[in-house]
DNA sequence: CTGTTAGCGCTTTCAT
DNA sequence: ATGAAAGCGCTAACAG
């Protein structure tokens, strides 16, 4: 069925020289006479010979697949992408290729997933880690894979890290309500084993306790996984006695489930919203979105940067860079209390 | 500076055996003894070996790499991101990595990219076409590897395709908006260079003109490539003498574009908008966004399943297999002519 | 400038 | 049930 593909061999016989100058035409060595070498490109078009990456890699000294593996939440999360299209455009240009996977915030899967790439040999790893452990992947470590957390910092693994400001970030947003006035704002979080949840959640805290305010258990929730939970959690929460009069909205997915509740009940225009992550068509509602907006494609960047550095030889101890959040009013986080 | 990786000879070294029982251990051949079984396994771990997949598939008879190459336009475009997040869901339980990468609508960058995923010896290629002519893909074709194409028809190769309704989907949002008795309809699509675009711009001359309307080129724009250049041609649209009562717009990015105009305009509940392709919060706008809903999900999915099978033998003539699309009303499509 | 010989880590084939 | 030898397609280290 599958035709064999053609062989250097196959070249050198169909060019009539040895596969070791077909060896040295196909990776540009030099010291080949131009005569031999347009015999050889001649017989490379003639049998669409490609050089099978794999058994190159296998002599090589410098050991290396070109290749990295990205590990992210979920590809078609917009936060996610983004960060997926910035390491791209910093991979292509140095001739890797990346194998990507979402882990759906699953840990089995994060271990899975990572040893698949390892055995691949990828030269780096970065990866949005889904469990709070990632002390599994030192094996990997040892074994030369570089590896470089995004969007969360890695626990009990001596690596870099990129992540956004989240602590100052959240504060910053949930002051902005406390600005305007807002005493009542309700707190809804993601899943409380993810990191950034945690540290979003600590800014919220933080802003409220500066301002003498004790935080009210009833105003938080913790644990919401999508759009849909948090719309019923902002439902139920504006149905209650003694409702918020503002919402920090620590994810986006929860933020988009938040502003359609409020939607529903009428109470877009009446009840302040800042959501913690920046999505597209924010700013085109109305009212429009006020956000702490991450930096996706700066992280992405700059995680795929410190990737290379460590896969070319970097050395020194794990560094963990922030990026910072910037807060954009659109409207939702100006509305004063009712 | 990197360590060397443990290879089957030094846990056959550890293990007191054979390295060719470890391989066994490693394949689950069987025919190895409980008591060396378990020596191997201790090794294993202890070691934390980790079998070497390209030297692996060198030898290897069924000469599968279990990786597939899955080209898009960008991996960050809400639609592509979707049709990613199926095409993972289809691999990862069979076992199979998925190198991905952005076309950026250039046909260099699909050339350069599919002969690298090909060199990688992946077992098959999902290419969503950036240019108009396939043909270069031919000698990968005949070289083993499977491909099969995503939301566009290939051109000059015969493989399998997955695409939408195009044609059909686009007519029927024209309809909708000539029921609701418009006669002045702009269309603006994307690059014509770009099959789907043809084919749309198609159901809308076919809508028109089934309707006894002539289609007048002052209403047509074409080569649109992204928002902020929709955005621009609704704005010089609507100042012109005689501007159109209504838009279909036959991408996602042109539609939040000409949105955000009518919007800045104040026109966004005055003259309707229908466009090709749904996107997040489409329903949450004011008004919501009437769309030709492709079902990328169901695109990705059906086109990764082609792929599989053809890469475990499947023979048969190359077919092209359409995904439906729906017509969503949300209010901008329902606007009455001024 | 060109060719020969090893050997990468593994599977295959063939012995024992 | 276990192992030895050969070879996958290529690069590295040496010749000429």
């Amino acid at each position: 069925m599958t035709v064999r593909r053609p062989t250097m061999r196959d070249v050198a016989a169909r060019a009539e020289v040895s596969f070791k100058t077909v060896s040295r035409v196909v990776n540009e060595e030099g010291g080949v006479s131009p005569q031999l070498e347009s015999r050889v490109r001649k017989a490379i078009d003639e049998l669409d010979f490609r050089p099978n990456a794999g058994a190159r890699n296998l002599r090589r000294s410098d050991n290396r697949t070109a290749a990295i593996g990205l590990l992210l939440e979920d590809v078609a999360n917009p936060f996610s992408a983004a960060v997926q299209r910035a390491v791209e455009d910093e991979a292509v240009p140095r001739g890797v290729v990346v194998f990507s996977a979402s882990l759906d915030e699953d840990p089995a899967r994060e271990r899975a997933l990572a040893r698949e790439f390892s055995a691949r040999h990828a030269d780096g790893l970065l990866l949005a880690p889904a469990g709070d452990d990632q002390s599994h992947l030192a094996a990997e470590l040892r074994a030369g894979t570089a590896i470089v957390c995004v969007d969360r910092a890695a626990t009990n693994l001596p690596v870099d890290s990129v992540v956004a400001t989240n602590t100052i970030g959240a504060g910053e947003g949930v002051r902005h309500l406390l600005a305007s006035g807002h005493r009542r704002i309700a707190y809804l979080g993601d899943r409380s084993t993810i990191a950034t949840a945690r540290e979003r959640f600590a800014g919220y805290e933080q802003a409220l306790e500066a301002s003498g305010l004790v935080v009210d258990p009833r105003l938080v929730v913790h644990d919401i996984r999508d759009a849909g939970t948090a719309d019923g959690v902002v439902t139920s929460l504006m149905a209650g006695a003694d409702p918020p009069t503002a919402f920090f909205t620590a994810q986006n997915m929860i933020t988009i489930g938040a502003f359609r509740a409020l939607r529903r009940l009428g109470l877009e225009h009446a009840v302040a919203l800042v959501g913690f992550d920046d999505f597209l068509l924010a700013d085109l509602l109305s009212p429009g979105i006020t956000v702490v907006a991450q930096d996706p494609v700066a992280i992405g960047r700059l995680a795929a940067e410190l990737l290379f550095d460590r896969i070319a030889g970097a050395s020194g101890p794990p560094q963990t860079r922030l990026v910072p959040t910037t807060l954009v009013r659109r409207g939702s986080g100006e509305l004063p209390p009712h």
